[in-house]
DNA sequence: AAAAAAC
């Protein structure tokens, strides 16, 4: 049987990848480092799951060891289509790195671009990107990429999907087409292979199936449910409460502003929840992300942000909220459960409109889903006493919910989620006390404009700081019950914040 | 019916 040290790779990289546990390569490891070290073009058609960032990685380290640096050049750019997949990749470099001093700058939006200008400024082997912020930076006129020899196209169908061609076809005429090119996508549709056609010279194929891991160790499941939202949050939590072997789970929901919804609401229930889309402030999803994968947050709302690609070794559970508009969506999300071989479960609530949705994912999957108790045509009709069992005022609704579920007895670690609430909620409502404790006091609030040096002392920002997420966050659920008296939908704002214009 | 990415 093949093993790493068959391949080709440097000592250095070997023991950096014994040293992480791994023995065997995949299928693409296997079929991509030996030509990627003989400096062939690469174009790899593999999931993520599969192994594929090592594929790339542990030549590229390789290669680096061989070639002379020089100076402030760097020699190899990555290109990935999400921060979230970026920082991934970079956190992988260090890991199998670990026995060079290379300089890995992480190069993308959402933060600041000091930091990455002073890596750049020192020199960085390594450049791993968004391509936003990478054409950023090159128009800033801070980056030189003639010294690149080789670059990783990442997740090219996305790429696609995203409309990051025309920056991707900018960046590589950037850099000397003597260059070597890795190429990874994870289906070959037309307007990818002319792509490929155009970006690589001669390269070496290799394909490897889906992780087969998805079919075989997840439980699939539907869920009928009514179609209103409130109804929809309510069938979740039903769902979440009947898991008995639920260790984490990840709930996927279509657009941006159903994941800030039902977080919120999770998050009133007593959940232990975070939330994560492409709206939110990058500190805020770089942490969320981060509590997630450490087991501080049980539940991790999220858009498709997290649908590809990212690696979280350890989901016992995915939750569709909505059912995908995209069927191969479908198939990227319950990809989330059910890695190396652990089992998993998915769970997507169907309503009625959901139909021909349903229908198409059946069809991509080659395989009839299971409904967790009966279909929709089942369903009781739209209980009227719950409508009624809603509380009257929705300000005390959150702590009324949780005695109403404790005294019931109905879960073991809701109870403990109601304590350890997201450190988001925990954040914002820190600093929203000391402005209001501020203001009490008549002094004048810190401000970073007039004050520049203030910045760096004030409190930290909310995490979960996106304008939008925030006037949300106040803004009243559907489930919260009828609006009280004297406010319409939105409570006014002078009640809600110290500060913020 | 969406999401993602630069300010």
């Amino acid at each position: 049987m093949t093993t790493f040290a068959d391949l080709g790779l440097s000592q250095k990289v070997l023991s950096a990848v014994t040293d992480s546990g791994y023995t065997t390569p995949t299928p693409i490891q296997a079929g991509a480092i030996p030509p990627a070290l003989a400096r062939r073009d690469i174009l790899g058609i593999a999931q993520t799951g599969t192994g594929k960032t090592a594929s790339f990685v542990l030549p590229m380290l390789t290669l680096l060891e061989k070639g002379r640096a020089r100076a402030r050049m760097p020699r190899t750019l990555i290109l990935e289509p999400t921060r979230e997949l970026a920082a991934q990749v970079a956190e992988n470099f260090e890991k199998y790195g670990k026995n060079h001093k290379l300089n890995v700058a992480l190069l993308i939006g959402g933060v600041s671009f000091d930091e990455q200008d002073r890596k750049l400024e020192r020199g960085a082997d390594v450049l791993i990107c968004t391509p936003g912020r990478l054409l950023d930076h090159c128009e800033r006129g801070k980056l030189l990429m003639t010294g690149v020899e080789i670059l990783v196209i990442d997740e090219a169908d996305r790429m696609l999907d995203m409309g990051f061609i025309p920056d991707i076809e900018r960046i590589a005429k950037l850099i000397p087409f003597t260059r070597q090119t890795l190429f990874f996508s994870a289906t070959m549709p037309p307007e990818i292979q002319k792509l490929a056609d155009r970006f690589l010279q001669n390269p070496e194929r290799i394909e490897v199936a889906p992780p087969s891991s998805t079919a075989k160790t997840v439980t699939q499941r539907f869920v009928a449910t009514h179609s209103k939202d409130y109804e929809k949050r309510a069938t979740l939590r039903d769902l979440i409460r009947a898991q008995d072997d639920l260790k984490n789970a990840i709930i996927f929901c279509n657009r941006k502003v159903d994941v800030a919804d039902l977080f919120r609401s999770l998050d009133r229930h007593g959940f232990s929840v975070g939330a994560l889309h492409g709206d939110m402030d990058q500190r805020a999803r770089t942490t969320m992300l981060a509590n997630f994968k450490e087991n501080k947050l049980t539940l991790l709302v999220a858009s498709d942000v997290a649908a590809r690609g990212l690696d979280i070794p350890d989901v016992s559970h995915v939750f569709n909220f909505d059912v995908p508009i995209h069927a191969e969506d479908y198939v990227h999300r319950i990809g989330r459960t059910g890695r190396a071989g652990r089992s998993g479960a998915a769970f997507t609530l169907v309503s009625k409109r959901d139909g021909k949705f349903v229908d198409a994912i059946e069809k991509l999957i080659d395989q009839k889903v299971e409904w967790l108790s009966g279909g929709i045509e089942d369903l009781p009709p739209v209980a009227e006493s719950e409508e009624r069992e809603r509380p009257r005022n929705g300000r005390d609704r959150g702590g009324r919910d949780r005695d109403r579920d404790r005294s019931r007895g109905r879960n073991k670690g809701e109870a403990r989620a109601t304590e350890t609430r997201t450190e988001t909620v925990e954040i914002e409502e820190k600093v929203e006390a000391v402005k209001a404790e501020r203001k009490a006091e008549g002094r004048p609030q810190n401000n970073p404009a007039r004050n520049p040096r203030a910045a760096n002392h004030a409190a930290p920002r909310p995490a979960n700081d996106d304008n939008r997420d925030r006037r949300n966050r106040y803004r009243r659920d559907e489930d919260d019950g009828p609006t009280p008296l004297g406010f319409g939908d939105e409570i006014p704002a002078f009640m809600l914040i110290a500060g913020k214009a």
